[in-house]
DNA sequence: TTAATATATCAACATAATTTGATTAATAGG
DNA sequence: CCTATTAATCAAATTATGTTGATATATTAA
């Protein structure tokens, strides 16, 4: 095996380990159901999430720590609260058209 | 809440869970590698591809199930040997145009 | 029929992800 | 300064996922 065809293989295992965390991110109910949230509402803090997704606070966090982990949300904190927004263009990136369209405000 | 609501927060709730089991399959370094060798090489068996992912067989037909039953892959059985082959319309439904360039013949 | 090959599946184990309740830290507002 | 609120983090418990070696089934080929 030539050093050319090595160096490919070390990316593309880079590339790999990138998107398996990506859609590691994204390949759960309750994370799709918050970023569906973040769809029609825009930015929300925890404190107005967690009642419409009827979670405990720490959990919520859990979750929200993911999907910013991934670059798939951005949070912008204010004062004592979070807010955190869908990144659209991260998505755009990752999904389909049609996908993307469940995660574009209507 | 009226019902016409009601049946759509039912079906959005099926359609994260759609989604959710298509992403996880995908999660996973080791089978985004086993989609990217089956875009190089098209449809090949277990055999020849347990060396090429330097992977104990039934480690790879674990592996191989996971991405069969999310319908990322698909599998036609002649003899003793199965053969898998990438589903590369499911993937243009799930991936973007970017992504799906990956895992697209070259 | 016998031996070899291909693949799926199983059970036991190991590792990773999620949930829960409690605590901490920071800020807001009286 | 004091209290309430917001949200992050932690440790422990639980659940889900992945790995391993063995076995079972089917097929091929001698």
């Amino acid at each position: 095996m030539n050093e050319e065809i090595q160096l490919q293989d070390i990316s593309l295992e880079k590339i790999f380990e990138k998107y398996e965390s990506k859609f590691k991110a994204i390949a759960d109910k309750k994370r799709l159901q918050i970023m569906n949230i973040l769809t029609e509402k825009g930015a929300m803090c925890v404190c107005d999430l967690a009642p419409m997704m009827d979670m405990a606070q720490s959990k919520l966090s859990y979750h929200l720590k993911i999907l910013l982990d991934a670059n798939i949300i951005t949070k912008e904190t204010r004062g004592t609260w979070s807010y955190y927004e869908l990144n659209q263009e991260e998505l755009n990136h990752l999904l389909s058209h049609e996908l993307c369209c469940l995660f574009k405000p209507s």
